[in-house]
DNA sequence: CTGAAAGCGCTTACAG
DNA sequence: CTGAAAGCGCTTACAG
């Protein structure tokens, strides 16, 4: 029977530790961890040095011992899809657990947001983190306004003012995927809308409509069609866009769920993708790899959404009762993924 | 401009009030805290009553810091679903904030476990949850022993000897699943079978044979076809049953995503699901929702087992160097979920 | 079965 | 710009 080796991590090194190499006091080391003022270059360039060859970390449960602030963050949740939200949840717990602060979860059921934000406030959490679509709820603003606590948007690229918030830009990412269709040689492109309270929804089509302007393609109303992000909305547009009597080359989803079922009702109609159709999606869910063929489709960064909102966040809760910071807005890349649904329209 | 309330928790109860309010001192409260043993019965009533009136709750921070235990629990996860591991995630850190345990995660990337390990190792966890299928992974195992470390698997109804293990009996949802269907009416029932490094998908398999044999229903090999639990692989699977002399009224597959597969090429060669054929999964995962017509499937109780998979190790860790408990085994109730993909067979 | 003392590693006032 | 002292809320030996 093996004895299970002590492995307590042998005696990390302490503020002490490091005080005495840099010869300060604790107090200063303190100091330069927290980027307090009052230390000259010198001194802190030392404790910098003395910190790195010790190897040193702060204990997080001293720290918050002694500042009496845990740190708590919550991040409320309201599955819109379960890829986004583990994303949103992966990210959100390194960065926190990196700056030592713990993530309260929270989920939000469709009619019953006081309740999810009062159990927040009870657990004491000391700002909050909004993945979109929560981001656009006007309850929940106004309810975090009054509550005074900081909150950030997350993916989110039309937040409401109050708000700090982080997404992509997804009219740009709209305009690019719709350029690709461009050069692949597709003139006639059938575009599947999102939802109107959707502030993404709007911008994507924005994108869609710009491409086609600045390459001088005319736009066709029929070629647009409203869906809800859902499948089985997307099951209705396309088969709405197919039955065109000049039916699209292509079919430009605003979303995955959607895209996926645009390639059902091809198949259904025996139409191969992509050689009869070329169909892209956005957002890069699991279901954008869970289908044949895998969907051409456009990649938010959610998870390092997730990790700077923390940042911003804790800033923020630090910062507090200064100035109210005015809504900062950060914007991250995106990216096109291209896979196998997309292709040139066939050769007539 | 709002000016921020100062809402500080103000001032929580300690140990101390609680100590005094129940005329003893702090110590006897850490005890009764931390079910220590030597506590008189009466005492420890005493003590209970006073932690109610007061609402006190032990302060995390204090107690790692006074303990030198920060309670560390990695997870070690591996993206079979993304809805999976969000489920994991939700429910292991609810349990870990309850418990004061800080939840470390990581990935695992194919042919990198070792990597995955000691940066987990490093960062000193004291334990590792393994939702499944890493828990069947031998490597992962052999390094867990290396390591002294204690895991808990999760999701997982035939883990290795070594571990702790929480799921459910896969054999006996797959059965109640096929029970279900014979009730419908169906004789032909066709199994779409998951990949054999999977234990899940020998006890499914076993599972569906059993009911059969219980009602006296003769199995016809032809019925079983090989998956890998791919959406991709469902799609043959299911071409090949539907291709049949005499096909299947019912399709079975061990997972949504080869029974969603099952659903696109019924619909591909004009059959109406459930009309003409009722297709069933396994797993609830959120494509099981998406397709159309939503699947009747098995659901586990996934972010319960994680919550408790937590419960587990913590007992696991505080235990330590004691006897190196012999795997405990946690089986956890499944439910059937029955939405719009099955019915009858049809009348010929 | 119960308690008084010391200390975990940090930060918060307060001095200089 | 820097430091000595006290204390955050708990637990760990150690006594009784």
């Amino acid at each position: 029977m093996q004895r299970r080796p002590a492995r307590r991590k042998g005696a990390a090194s302490t503020i002490g530790d490091v005080a005495r190499h840099a010869g300060v006091s604790a107090m200063t080391v303190s100091r330069v961890i927290n980027d307090g003022p009052n230390v000259r270059d010198a001194t802190r360039q030392r404790v910098i040095e003395a910190i790195r060859v010790l190897d040193y970390a702060p204990n997080q449960a001293a720290r918050s011992l002694a500042s009496a602030q845990s740190l708590k963050i919550g991040l409320l949740y309201n599955n819109p899809s379960a890829a986004y939200l583990s994303e949103v949840l992966l990210g959100g717990l390194d960065q926190s657990s990196k700056a030592g602060a713990q993530l309260v979860v929270e989920k939000c059921e469709p009619d019953a947001e006081a309740e999810a934000l009062d159990r927040l406030l009870s657990s004491g959490v000391d700002g909050v983190l909004l993945p979109a679509p929560l981001c656009d709820s006007a309850a929940i603003l106004q309810w975090l306004d009054e509550a005074g606590l900081p909150g950030v948007a997350i993916a989110s690229s039309q937040p409401d003012d109050s708000l700090s918030a982080i997404g992509i830009d997804d009219a740009a990412a709209a305009r690019a995927m719709t350029l690709h269709l461009l050069e692949l040689g597709h003139r006639r492109i059938g575009f599947v809308q999102g939802p109107s309270d959707h502030a993404s929804a709007a911008l994507r089509r924005q994108g869609w409509l710009q491409a086609l302007s600045e390459r001088g393609i005319a736009t066709d109303d029929s070629l647009i069609v409203q869906g809800s992000y859902t499948y089985h909305s997307g099951l209705d547009a396309a088969d709405q866009l197919l039955s065109l009597p000049l039916p699209p080359t292509a079919i430009f989803a605003s979303n995955d769920d959607m895209a996926a079922a645009a390639i059902a009702v091809a198949h259904r109609r025996g139409l191969d993708v992509p050689r009869d159709l070329t169909v892209v999606g956005f957002d890069d869910t699991a279901l954008a790899t869970t289908v044949w063929p895998p969907l051409t489709t456009i990649r938010q960064p959610v998870s390092d959404m997730s990790r700077q909102a923390v940042s911003i966040l804790i800033d923020l809760i630090r910062r507090r009762s200064d100035e109210p910071s005015p809504g900062a807005r950060e914007l991250l890349d995106f990216t096109l993924i291209q896979r196998q649904s997309d292709g040139p329209p066939p050769v007539i």
